[in-house]
RNA sequence: GGAUGGAUUCCCGAGUGGCCAAAGGGGACAGACUGUAAAUCUGCUGCAAAUUGCUUCGGUGGUUCGAAUCCACCUCCAUCCA
């Protein structure tokens, strides 16, 4: 089996210019692919995540990537998909990002002999002369197709800026750039990104009369069809410091039933045949694949180390017993007033509620449990001694808790 | 450039002088039920030194005992005309 047919298998494929050569190309290791990332925040997401194991499938099976950064592209920002404009970004902001971006990379693609590219779109788009970019690339974009692509039609009722409706021209301008100079044959990317692509693919055919090509990964929806890899609106972050391993290892231990597979297939790199298994698994067997998948994923991102933590700390809480490797959290003499700390201090200071207000709910409502044991009193106190004892377990609901540490 | 409509809390959206921290829905969070799932039911959803106080209805000023609501100017958006 190529990798071209592990990918479909995977259903990781959602479109692509020319099956044909593609899978010719792709499967003979022929191709030098890039896919773009716009930095609009100073860590990848779970989103990211996935198109970093494309580039790896893809290296793997001896094909070149090039990973774009969009230090130029984030100047402007996509309106793809978007319902609303983006907030703007300072150049400044753009190239922190962009460096973070860079760090995490490094984690998963191997960019060592020239085995992979990274390059920056700043590079070459912040140089352009309006002028001259209108003639020579402008004049080969219909605008009446331009509006009709599917990416812009949701923002045909609230309102596109020429700003970002210039967004597809850059993204071609790369793809053409990368083609003369780096020999870049075809675009990666998600399937929201399918008509920018084809822009690329466009603009190379009309100003060099050459054939380039785009594939687009589906998106990982659940089985609602929302986007997965977001929690309440917030990323799922790849920095530790954004979203801790072992939070974002129960992200995917928490995936709906319906899904577990499909994210075992399409991030994971467990052999087929070994999920073909965990497709006849039913019901509370299913836990099992969640584990899986979660272990799986946090050790490509965080490291073995931190992935067995994660599950280790997991099992000890929903299982009970031992209180090793769990979060924790840290207080100490400063903190506590005439000798003692209440609740909802504590909550807020071991980061388990954002406001005060929040703390208090939760304990109102019958959601904070101290060593399994419900605080029913809102103006409940802890001493020292209660703390350093023996462990302290703080829970607020099921799923969050921290062990108290005292220093 | 002209005409009209609009901007409300995480999102959608009601509110057109006091009864408004602001209806309703969605989402999120918590409880029950479960398998750390889904569905369902219940609660809850600005902040805090918490029977109270403070901040919030695009912005800045004004009128008023009192403004999300009235007035002036400004910013942004949509639709139509150019």
């Amino acid at each position: 089996m190529g990798i071209y047919e592990e990918l479909i298998e995977r259903g990781l494929l959602a479109q692509v210019t020319d099956e044909n050569v593609i899978r010719d190309m792709i499967n003979s290791g022929k191709a030098t692919f890039y896919i773009g990332f716009d930095c609009t925040a100073d860590s990848l997401t779970a989103g990211h995540f996935m198109a970093l194991t494309l580039m790896k499938r893809l290296q793997m099976a001896g094909n070149k990537p090039i990973a774009l950064i969009g230090g130029g592209t984030t100047m402007i920002g996509d309106p793809s998909g978007r319902s609303d404009m983006r907030k703007m970004l300072t150049r400044e902001d753009i190239d922190h990002n962009a460096a973070c971006f860079k760090k995490q990379m490094e984690r998963f693609i191997d960019f060592s002999d020239g085995k992979a590219l990274m390059v920056n779109n700043a590079d070459w788009l912040m140089n352009l002369n309006y002028i001259e970019l209108l003639r020579e690339v402008g004049a080969c974009f219909s605008v009446n197709n331009m509006l009709r692509a599917e990416c812009y039609k949701q923002r045909m009722e609230k309102g596109l800026s020429f700003l970002e409706f210039n967004y597809m021209i850059m993204q071609s301008y790369d793809f053409y750039y990368m083609f003369q100079k780096y020999g870049c044959n075809m675009e990666f990317g998600g399937d929201d990104q399918w008509s920018n692509m084809l822009g690329g693919t466009e603009l190379i055919r009309r100003k060099l009369g050459k054939d380039a090509h785009a594939m687009t990964i589906t998106l990982l929806t659940d089985s609602q069809g929302k986007k997965m890899g977001k929690t309440a609106g917030n990323a799922v972050w790849l920095d530790p410091n954004k979203t801790s391993p072992f939070e974002f290892f129960q992200y995917w231990r928490n995936v709906d039933d319906a899904d577990v597979i499909k994210c075992i297939k399409m991030l994971t790199f467990l052999p087929l045949d070994e999920i073909k298994k965990m497709e006849t698994w039913e019901g509370a067997e299913l836990n099992k694949a969640k584990e899986i998948l979660a272990y799986e994923l946090t050790n490509m991102v965080h490291g073995e180390e931190e992935a067995k933590k994660a599950l280790e700390g997991a099992r000890n809480l929903f299982s009970g017993g031992v209180t090793e490797n769990m979060p924790t959290a840290e207080i100490s003499e400063e903190d506590l007033r005439d000798g003692s700390i209440d609740c909802i201090s504590l909550l807020v200071k071991s980061g388990l509620v954002p406001t005060r207000n929040e703390g208090r709910r939760a304990i109102e409502q019958g959601g904070v449990l101290v060593n399994d044991e419900k605080v029913t009193d809102i103006k409940a106190s802890f001493t020292k001694e209660d703390i350093s004892s023996k462990d302290f377990i703080l829970k607020r609901g099921k799923k969050n808790f921290r062990k108290i540490i005292f220093k």
